[in-house]
DNA sequence: TGCAACCTTTACCAAACGGTCAAAAATTCT
DNA sequence: AGAATTTTTGACCGTTTGGTAAAGGTTGCA
């Protein structure tokens, strides 16, 4: 799923074989870290080195030696995400019981969303913007999308599922989880700011299984 | 809804006295036409006046004669918009029939997705960055939410709907619905780019029909 | 200990940015 | 037509931005 990767870092001896030294290591973390959040905040363009230099707590010219532009960070950000964030769809089991598997799918993505906000946040910036970035890696999702679609399908034909388009399923599960990290700010404007964090999500969870699980239901 | 309206414009005796002339009124709508195109895929910080000013036809010091600065612009789309962007929610009726109420409600948050689709990534944009231009409209938005879901509660009450959490089931709504405007770039890479526009939406809203619905009933 | 590789900093650059200003051009009003 | 007003323009300004060059400091290893 990852590009092929291009080593990002240093013209270094070190990097150039791959091999990295301590401190590499830990300030490329260290920085993507930090990218991490204000990319996830201001979306690309609203990004600024110097902003992520600061919160990583370097100098820019010394973030640059790391990364050697802008868009490398965000690339591997996005790389990164891809890969954990389709993790959920690649579990959902053909030999599974169909209600327990998509109960466990939209449990796992509300997971993700109250665990990873910011890795949610920085993939709809993307996708606002028109996903200029990840073009490709589209491609590969609608190959997966397109073969657990297949699976829903034959669940929905063999009685166990009500029969629906599966495509826009994944897309009610995506957007309905996933709502809960991207549109945090209106969703603690709504919901007020008692009965924080915790609670909200099990009650969101709560909710989901019953509309899914009731609208899906044979 | 709106925010008092500080009238925005030239520095003339006619926009003084509120009086706009027939090119101030034809200009000021235009740009803000481009500006909605732009603001819309970019961003605030991402969309720039020279891009504005361009896309409206005209210069960048002219631009900034109808509004004096970027955030004029930003301010006025924003409030247009929320007042469109909540009529649908105002027309849940407490006296219809509950099934049906919702069942439009979800019809005409589709028809907004699908005719605005550039409104919804505005909002969209502007709450992922954590909805730093409207904290005042939020909290209308709060009050209103909370109106309609005692409407809701009262319908579950009186059996005449599963019992659920309205405000979670109005973020399942907003999301579901929202999605196919604002990650519109995953949905077509998702569905390939066959069966276009019109198909799209009429299957999206039998989805989330049968989805709701069934979800609903009690 | 010495030296080569690695890391960090200071100073800097060109382009892009939001915005201003004064004056010219066009329009409207009488 | 001519004055008054509105609209448009070109030239400009200070700041921010992404990124570079080069020199100084640090580390690891023979």
């Amino acid at each position: 799923m990852a590009r092929t990767e291009t080593v990002e870092g240093p013209r270094s001896r070190a990097a150039k074989t791959q091999r990295r030294t301590r401190i590499q290591r830990e300030k490329h973390e260290q920085i993507l870290e930090a990218a991490l959040d204000v990319f996830s905040r201001q979306g690309f363009r609203g990004a600024t080195i110097d902003q992520i230099a600061e919160s990583a707590g370097l100098s820019k010219p010394n973030l640059l030696y790391y990364f050697r532009t802008k868009e490398a960070m965000h690339r591997e950000l996005i790389d990164r995400l891809l890969d954990t964030w389709l993790d959920p769809l690649h579990a959902l089991n053909k030999e599974g019981d169909p209600v327990a598997e998509i109960k466990s799918y939209i449990r796992r993505k509300l997971e993700l969303a109250r665990d990873y906000p910011r890795e949610s946040r920085l993939f709809a910036n993307e996708i606002l913007q028109g996903a200029p970035h990840i073009g490709e890696e589209l491609e590969d999702l609608k190959a997966l999308v397109d073969e657990k679609a297949e699976v829903i399908r034959g669940w929905s034909k063999a009685g166990k599922l009500r029969k629906c388009d599966p495509h826009h399923l994944f897309f009610a599960i995506w957007s309905t989880t996933q709502h809960y990290a991207d549109f945090d700010a209106q969703v603690r404007a709504v919901l007020g700011d008692v009965g924080q964090g915790e609670g909200r999500f099990e009650d969101a969870a709560r909710f989901l299984d019953q509309l899914f699980i009731h609208g899906l239901k044979p």
